[in-house]
DNA sequence: AGTGTTTATCGTCAGGAAGACGACTATGAT
DNA sequence: ATCATAGTCGTCTTCCTGACGATAAACACT
């Protein structure tokens, strides 16, 4: 039986792309402004379309890597290397979620340490970090005073869906590292599990669980470094990326 | 700026199903036989076009309905009402995973009890519920003797990767009970974590972890029936839906 | 130099949960 | 009556966690 296009409705297919971070002890999320209708000006998740010879995993690498210039490393990359994780999130496709025509959008989750400055398109008043809680308040007010606006489309469900995943997936996984340089310290990635989880550990305990975990955490031999205090060692993500037992969110 | 069809590349959309359930100590998938081109003949996950005014998860709704007979409840939908739990699974793009034309599957996972007997378009043999274990080998025989061909398309990976959600998801959540009549035995839902996860289980510690987790199982009251041996109480699932902490599961 | 502050790291202790199993109970089958 | 089968209750040991005391090594002051 031939191929014959009247058998089904044509859908335009994207990627939006969920950019999380951690900065200045606060989870963010990156945030382009739209340049064109619907929803002008408002900020909306960085994405775009899916190319047709492109697979959904590339279009997302691509659309980070124009956003942010970092590189996603595949998941089967064993080593950190620095680039971004990048995994597939969930898929939206409510009829009427964009009011032009009928779009569905596969989104993803990219975990970036804080290094890079973002620009989209060359232009870096339209790209920005904020803080997951200030993109996903309705109405009131941000930091700087103005009116916030929701994100536009269904972004601010996405992102919540994001962040979520984020949340509950460092708790069982080695993913916290994702938001680390290469080296760090155990202090550091206490402090990604306190800006994503919006609690206080106990650094005693916490650097117990780490480090008791066999094959999480590497000593990468050469040290010490600082942020205040006494020196920490250094350590770079092990290749167990499996967290058994998981470290426990705190209730409450 | 009006809307330009020609700025991205159409595709078409479709839902596929893994559909579980436990039947005969073993975790069973629905299989339906390809009636056409490519593949045809072959076995294949179920699954369908998404239409032109129809949500991602209504379209997966009404094929479950149309395969199984199962209504599919809402996961918001709070108390067990004996329909088929239903969420999203992942969504799989690559440009060549079928050969016709460029079609994007948003892949579903369903649990279903036991009951039901499939249908397929009112023709029996052209669906089965087949063990997981016998659709995932590639090569080699079935049970029966005939050659084993491995499934259409790349359903053999949306299938392990649902048989992989399903494993990990009834550690942490009361999901298991969703493979479970309205009212069950402790045992009954023993065997549906060994079924899932391939392993004996100590029924005295497996009683003591589900009955001793507030909110995850409520006596109906209304106590016995037999399986042999001793009666024993019938629950209904709680309220509960995340199991904190988690059933373990074993390791090796 | 001495003192205070900050962060890192090691140790101790009590409570809870899980794995391993023993024991007893209530059915149906022989 | 005896056995086989399942369900249910306990016990004991071990491991993990949360709470928290104590020490260590840097820097910023005075």
């Amino acid at each position: 039986m031939p191929y014959d296009p009247s058998a089904f409705p044509p859908f335009a297919v994207t990627v939006d792309l969920v950019v999380l971070t951690v900065r200045r002890h606060a989870l963010c999320a990156l945030a382009v402004r739209r340049g064109e209708a619907p929803f002008q000006g408002r900020w909306a998740l960085p994405g775009g379309f899916v190319r047709a010879d492109e697979d959904l995993t590339q279009a997302a690498a691509r659309e980070l890597a124009e956003e942010t210039g970092l590189h996603a490393h595949d998941p089967a990359t064993p080593a950190h290397d620095n680039g971004a994780h990048l995994e597939q999130l969930a898929t939206y496709g409510d009829p009427k979620r964009d009011p032009r025509m009928r779009v569905v959008s596969v989104a993803h989750l990219a975990l970036a340490p804080d290094l890079p400055a973002p620009r989209a398109g060359g232009d870096a008043s339209n790209a920005r970090w904020a803080p997951v809680e200030e993109l996903l308040q309705h109405g009131g007010y941000g930091r700087d005073g103005e009116p916030v606006a929701p994100l536009a489309f269904d972004h601010a469900q996405i992102l919540a869906d994001g962040v979520e995943r984020a949340r509950s997936k460092i708790e069982y996984s080695s993913l916290a590292t994702a938001f680390c340089p290469t080296e760090f310290t155990v202090g550091e990635l206490r402090r990604v599990y306190e800006a994503v989880w919006g609690v206080a550990l106990d650094p005693r305990n916490f650097h117990r669980k780490v480090t008791g975990t066999p094959g999480f955490l590497v000593p990468t031999g050469g040290t010490t470094t600082r942020q205040g205090g006494r020196p920490a060692q250094l350590f770079r993500a092990g290749g167990a990326t499996l967290l058994n037992p998981p470290m426990l969110r705190p209730e409450v």
